[in-house]
DNA sequence: GTCCAGTTGC
DNA sequence: GCAACCGGAC
């Protein structure tokens, strides 16, 4: 790793260390919990996914109980958050980790993607988070941050839909320990901080060497 | 109006 | 490859 690459990593993990914010599926290393908190979190912002994904795990405890439960219970659940096709996903899912995995939410990337409702950063956010697996979900957030700060530019007028960029991401400014850590970091500066409107370039610690911010 | 821890089907 | 999906926050 290059020098700018590395104190990025350093400077970023250092304000992580104490402006990380904490939600519920951060404390669980559960694959079937990390599956739901992905599901609720697609194209939703966090605040909302907060306020139902307890109410999610209570009512469905297991993989057996959400596979087992009707659809219009799930779709009763995340109606406040829109996207309630994602209650018939959710459920389909369930029932092929039921029949076809025995239950347990797969652990290679080839079979998750196959899952209804789980693609490319789901699969690796399952890995990554679940499994504790040296991969990083690629998201908008992460799309943006190395975006700006980098100046990765994209011929793509949705960056974040980008599939190169994502692969250049992957090969070059990957920290080497603590992907877990290091994922949450960026998700949480790019929250905070590096915001998709009116970024808080003022009070960002990496201004200095961000190619956005020096622009 | 834009954006959101994206995925799907045309 | 790209629009559509859904509701709420800003």
């Amino acid at each position: 790793m290059n020098k700018a690459t590395d104190f990025f990593w350093v400077t970023l993990m250092k304000w992580f260390n104490k402006n990380q914010r904490s939600y519920p599926w951060r404390f669980s290393d559960d694959p079937y919990h990390i599956l739901i908190a992905e599901f609720l979190l697609q194209q939703t912002h966090v605040r909302k996914v907060e306020s139902i994904y307890h109410l999610m795990l209570t009512t469905f405890p297991t993989i057996e109980k959400l596979a087992g439960s009707p659809e219009s219970k799930v779709v009763d659940i995340i109606t406040p958050i829109g996207l309630t096709y994602r209650a018939e996903r959710l459920k389909k899912t369930a029932q092929t980790i039921l029949t076809s995995y025995n239950g347990k939410v797969p652990v290679y990337y080839d079979e998750l993607i196959k899952l209804s409702g789980v693609g490319d950063y789901i699969a690796n956010a399952v890995l990554c988070y679940g499994y504790l697996q040296r991969t990083i979900p690629i998201d908008t957030n992460v799309i943006r941050l190395f975006c700006r700060y980098f100046g990765l530019t994209s011929d793509n007028p949705r960056p974040r839909t980008d599939k190169l960029l994502a692969s250049r991401i992957r090969e070059h400014f990957l920290p080497e320990l603590q992907y877990k850590e290091a994922n949450l970091a960026v998700l949480d500066f790019a929250g905070l901080i590096c915001t998709a409107n009116r970024p808080k370039c003022f009070e960002c610690n990496l201004n200095d060497q961000c190619l956005y911010n020096n622009k």
